[in-house]
DNA sequence: GCTTATTATATCGATGGTCGATATATAGAG
DNA sequence: CTCTATATATCGACCATCGATATAATAAGC
């Protein structure tokens, strides 16, 4: 599909990542923080996010369009950035989820061939 | 499960890397090279390595006796590494298949729930 | 009112594993 | 006798994640 690259063995984690991102904010906006949360909740605990990682990452999608992120301030000194998907984002995110697809269905054939 | 290090975000692309040579070794005895020719038949082109990635696995693997490598004479100067599956890489294996089904299963609801 | 915990974003150095290149050598094809 | 395929091995560059650290506002507890 146009404009990604592809998934790869060499990049598993970096797509895994974004994918969940990206599949936590289709729901509708949310600030960084949230996302954590959510994705603790929604994976029972299974998937966790560093902040040291999840930040970087949401700058590096903002910066490229995969998201927009906008400052609200809440109270009187505090701000938040809450992020969306952009149409980009969406496209990214359906094209994730057939790649993964495809590539789960390759590894686990060969996966379970080998199982006892 | 004992002994073996939990399947997570940051570490994918290993576990993807080691749990598919023990898959492909799961066959029976085989020699570095030929496991990477096997490997891109089985995947259809989808999962390659190279051998500067493969080689170094193997020898951890190795010294981790998760795999046996053994030195056999091929002609008069030539000698291939081959190698087998230990009791301890037949487990891990089959932990690998039960640890990525459950992963990925969690991965892709949360995907799938964004998609559109 | 004071202290602590929680919410919230951000950056940075260390770590670790893959990639691609390079090296070396044998066997087989033409 | 040259070229390609087979076969193993190592090394530096690269890059993304981790865990720690920093900063600050707000809510809660007492």
């Amino acid at each position: 599909m146009a404009g990604f690259e592809r998934l790869e063995a060499q990049n598993l984690t970096k797509n895994f990542n974004e994918a969940l991102i990206l599949a936590i904010l289709a729901r509708g906006e949310m600030h960084g923080y949230q996302i954590a949360l959510e994705m603790e909740e929604r994976s029972g605990g299974l998937f966790r996010f560093n902040h040291g990682t999840l930040y970087p990452i949401l700058h590096k999608l903002e910066k490229e369009k995969t998201i927009a992120g906008v400052w609200r301030p809440e109270g009187p000194k505090k701000k938040r950035k809450l992020y969306t998907l952009t149409r980009r984002g969406r496209r990214y995110l359906d094209w994730q989820a057939s790649e993964w697809r495809r590539f789960m269905e390759t590894f686990l054939s060969i996966i379970e061939e080998g199982e006892s």
